[in-house]
RNA sequence: GUGGAUGUAGCUCAGUUGGUUAGAGCGCCGGAUUGUGGUUCCGGAGGUCGCCGGUUCAAGCCCGGUCUUCCACCCCA
């Protein structure tokens, strides 16, 4: 009974200089889908089992967490030999949810609907380094445009939030089209899965072993032998693409992808920071994917897998009964954005408390004193505290130190005789008597 | 879901072929310094060796199970 406490498999807890940490990422992210023109939503942690079943694929389906039913229902559900022992389930993603969402409050909408949406979402997935099993997306959609300006913006909506977090990235774009095209250019269209799951894999498992999956999963060598170009791809996407287009030509499909991503590279213009890229071999998402593919890597760090994820799906609203939306959309992960600034020491210093001034705690009459001056300094928008037990000077000195708090304000006797307050620069050691009214002007400086 | 590693103090890790009171560094607490942290010196606390069971005169060490973390596959943020 008095085991150790713990928490699930795969879960975090966040203490306070995480949360600062992470803190930084969320609202880093938000300020700019806010400037991007997108608004908030939160949809609950539960949805009806039926919501999320079948959106994900025969893999996604494993992988959802489901709620147990409850009381009656439950032994009701036990005597009906244990086939729906479930009828709701924790959130797989945030794209789902919002597609149910629009659905239902289509009418209170004003289209094109964009909306950004920060929040944990489940998966009982096995964990790794880097992957959990409760861990928050950052997403940010538009839905009811079929624009490729709306593409064009969350290119560049990565890029300003990399740019503001200081990170280095790779942003790798595609186009669901021109993978539709490669299998329709190898006379067996009916296996785009198979083909594009392997393709996926090139630069991990190199094209020999690529070509293997496919002869397994029943793609013909004349079928392979027609892919054969795609390796052959050399240079940038200024290269790549009369390259592809000429391999490509019969396959109007593909011309049409071709021609989009044609479109967001030039109108993408010159990034900030980030280095957009054009990847044949990305394929992610290809349960509801439609046209463009995003996917994000850090530059920098080892973590190889992917930070941020993405792209168009025509019709997600068609599966709730609203036909003919298309929607784009994008998803951060934060948690892998926090272990690679973490790791590549991208935080911002001065990340370890909020507070700027400590007043060092004399006594009753000093502290009563202070209070006066602790809320003075709070009005004029600095943040400070009072060190609430009367306790050694080097203890409290300490406190200051840990939190890395930056000043400390000493009233003591003599300060409170002569109305000053002895202001000590942490970093500096030095120490100076300031007038109670200058405090704040002081600190400012 | 498949296969494989891992777990010793708050943290990072030692611990010999199974053998008496399980160690180090860092951190923490106290003192040197009763109005001064971050440096130095001295002292101290802290472990049912992940958990449960088995083998043995004897288990941190061997065996089984279980949980955690991690790796590969699968998939993905």
């Amino acid at each position: 009974m008095a085991n150790k406490p713990s928490i699930p498999k795969g879960t975090r807890d966040f203490g306070p200089q995480e949360m600062l940490r992470r803190k930084y990422i969320f609202n880093t992210i938000e300020k700019v889908f806010q400037q991007y023109g997108y608004l908030p939503l939160e949809t609950p942690a539960m949805e009806h089992l039926e919501t999320l079943t079948g959106k994900y694929g025969e893999e996604g389906d494993r992988l959802i967490f489901k709620v147990l039913k409850r009381g009656a229902e439950l032994e009701r559900a036990m005597q009906d030999g244990g086939k729906s022992l479930a009828a709701e389930a924790l959130r797989y993603d945030l794209t789902v949810p919002f597609a149910r969402y629009v659905v239902q409050h289509q009418n209170e909408l004003a289209f094109p609907f964009k909306r950004y949406q920060i929040q944990p979402v489940w998966r009982a997935d096995r964990p790794q380094k880097g992957r959990y099993r409760e861990f928050y997306q950052c997403d940010a959609d538009v839905i009811g445009s079929t624009s490729l300006l709306n593409e064009v913006e969350l290119v560049q909506l990565f890029d300003e939030v990399f740019l503001q977090l200081g990170l280095g990235v790779v942003i790798k774009l595609n186009d669901r089209k021109v993978l539709s095209g490669i299998a329709e250019i190898s006379g067996q269209p009916d296996k785009v899965v198979d083909i594009v799951t392997a393709i996926d894999k090139l630069d991990k498992i190199g094209r020999e072993k690529v070509e293997e999956e496919m002869r397994v999963k029943g793609v013909s060598d004349e079928a392979i032998a027609r892919i054969a170009p795609l390796f052959a791809l050399k240079g940038a996407w200024k290269e790549q693409r009369p390259q592809l287009e000429q391999w490509l030509a019969s396959s109007t499909i593909a011309q049409q992808g071709l021609k989009d991503l044609a479109f967001v590279f030039e109108a993408a213009g010159q990034l900030k920071s980030a280095v957009l890229e054009f990847d044949p071999t990305l394929a992610r998402g290809l349960d509801y994917y439609t046209g463009a593919i995003f996917e994000v890597k850090a530059a920098e760090g080892t973590l190889q897998s992917s930070i941020c994820g993405g792209g168009r799906y025509d019709d997600l609203t068609g599966v709730f009964g609203l036909k003919g939306m298309s929607g784009v959309g994008i998803s951060f992960g934060a948690d892998r954005i926090y272990d690679v600034l973490l790791e590549t020491g991208k935080f911002p210093a001065e990340l370890r408390s909020s507070t700027r001034l400590l007043f060092a705690n004399f006594g009753e009459a000093e502290a009563l004193q202070c209070l006066k001056l602790v809320r003075a300094v709070r009005e004029a928008g600095i943040a400070a505290e009072l060190y609430p037990d009367k306790a050694k000077m080097a203890r409290q000195f300490k406190y200051a130190d840990d939190k890395d708090i930056p000043f400390v304000a000493i009233v003591g006797e003599n300060e409170l005789k002569q109305g000053i307050v002895t202001l000590k620069d942490m970093k500096s050691g030095e120490q100076r008597a300031v007038k109670e009214d200058e405090l704040v002007a002081t600190i400012r400086s």
